[in-house]
RNA sequence: GGAGAGGUUCCCGAGUGGCUAAAGGGAGCAGACUGUAAAUCUGCCGUCUUCGACUUCGGUGGUUCGAAUCCACCCCUCUCCA
């Protein structure tokens, strides 16, 4: 067995770990049982979850055991790492609902079958707890000095830190416990922000069951100046299709900077690490060839082959000068809608184009719209009725494409 | 519980009776330049039926010709003390 530590180093995954040398030895020479834990506090993983759901991939494709942990009872408490505000609580329900959207999404890159991954919610062990034998048999391990020195709760020591949100990292940690009791996980993954609460759950374990457990955290989805990736104008970028398109998708990656492309195929894609480095070698145009690599092979990994090569088409077709009507991002409108909305600007603000018709009155006197290839300049135009009936294309400043039909 | 500080448009942050839809910065959008990149420069950046109107400065009332700015009460946050 090849250990996957290296891949993991080599792809540029890693940002810390706990007893490195232990770690990656046990990895090397038997199939290890380890766990990553996802907060459903969305209806839809983002491409942050993404980075650490292909090292779980990588992982399990070397022959360990990955268990994904829906924190459906984590989240009742709220992560308050690298947060300056207290997250909104949800209802139990909209908990659920929204674990069940996880699975589906996890399932797709992650081997469930054979028992070759588990899927396990921290619900079934936390939502009964009692609190005074959790308090003595789990709390009395906890030092309270330590964990406040803990830079995840930095900036709330700052702002203010509820009770429930410091309870957090002792659901976390006892998740690790559980689940090393009952599956024989000795390795949580993470985000890095994750790290003092994989931390704190492998000390637990060492602790409590004086056996080994090791914490690895994957590095965060950064721009080569330290800013967040993922984000778009409308938040983040979900993996969910009906909240950011396929085409949006393959777009978001088509357009990333030169200086971070390489870090996003090693991170986000299963191409080689030597074609990713000759790929990304270039200085000039020719890196697009690399971007529409990545965003092709992305956009199949999350959405499906069929999709991508959708979004693809769509994006060579617009930006290539002939239009390629299907799979470009498209709005329906009925009769009644169209006798409300016969500018210009009300069809755009109705499509969501803008946000406001004064945001679209602007956009046009300034030159940003074009409808069929034709600038237009009137904020006042009224779209004819036959030919929103065969359908226009508006197109929003360089890159936004959007169709309009009659019905 | 006591004392102090504060809550301003997406974010940070000025503004202490009319000149304020509210400085400045960030983010965002558009134009130019390009490689569907970055950087840079320029414009925009509350809503609408846009040479005008309407709604905004924690909430509710009040003073005033006129309030984000003054008063009262309330809600929330932070700091120190208990």
């Amino acid at each position: 067995m090849t250990s996957v530590f290296d891949t993991l180093t080599q792809r540029g995954f890693i940002q810390q770990t706990s007893h490195e040398d232990e770690l990656k030895e046990l990895l090397g020479k038997e199939s290890v049982t380890f766990y990553i834990g996802f907060d459903p506090t969305a209806d839809s993983l983002h491409i942050g979850h993404y980075v650490v759901l292909m090292a779980m991939a990588h992982m399990q494709r070397a022959g360990h055991k990955p268990i994904a942990l829906i924190g459906g009872g984590t989240t009742m408490v709220g992560d308050p790492s690298g947060r300056t505000d207290m997250r909104q609580m949800l209802t139990k329900e909209e908990i659920q609902k929204n674990a069940e959207r996880f699975k589906d999404q996890i399932s797709s890159l992650i081997d469930f079958s054979d028992d070759k991954a588990i899927m396990v919610n921290n619900a079934d062990w936390l939502l009964d707890l009692n609190y005074i034998d959790f308090l003595r048999d789990i709390g009395s391990q906890f030092s309270v000095n330590r964990m406040l020195t803990a830079e995840c709760f930095k900036s709330r020591m700052e702002r203010g830190l509820t009770f429930i949100e410091f309870n957090y990292m002792l659901m976390q940690s006892y998740d690790f416990l559980v689940l090393n009791r009952e599956y024989g996980a000795v390795l949580q993954m993470g985000g890095d922000d994750q790290w003092a609460n994989i931390l704190a759950g492998a000390d637990l374990i060492r602790r409590k069951e004086h056996r080994s457990a090791f914490a690895l955290t994957c590095s965060l989805l950064t721009t080569s100046e330290g800013i967040k990736m993922g984000k778009t104008q409308k938040g983040a970028l979900w993996l969910d299709a009906n909240k950011t398109s396929p085409y949006e998708f393959y777009q978001y990656w088509r357009n990333v900077n030169d200086a971070d492309v390489k870090r996003c195929m090693m991170l986000l894609t299963f191409l080689p690490v030597e074609q990713i480095e000759e790929m990304c070698s270039h200085n000039d145009h020719r890196i697009n060839d690399a971007k529409r690599l990545m965003a092709f092979e992305l956009t199949k990994q999350v959405h499906g082959e069929e999709e991508a090569l959708k979004a693809q088409q769509a994006a060579e077709s617009l930006f290539g000068g002939a239009k390629d009507a299907d799979s470009i991002p498209s709005t329906e409108i009925n009769m009644e809608q169209y006798q409300q909305n016969q500018r210009i600007i009300d069809i755009m603000a109705l499509c969501a184009l803008t946000k406001s018709k004064g945001e679209a009155r602007r956009l046009v006197t300034q030159g940003g719209v074009s409808i069929d290839e034709e600038k237009i300049t009137d904020p006042e135009m009224v779209v004819q009725e036959d030919s929103l009936k065969k359908g226009i294309l508006i197109k929003k400043g360089k890159k936004t494409f959007h169709r309009v039909v009659l019905k």
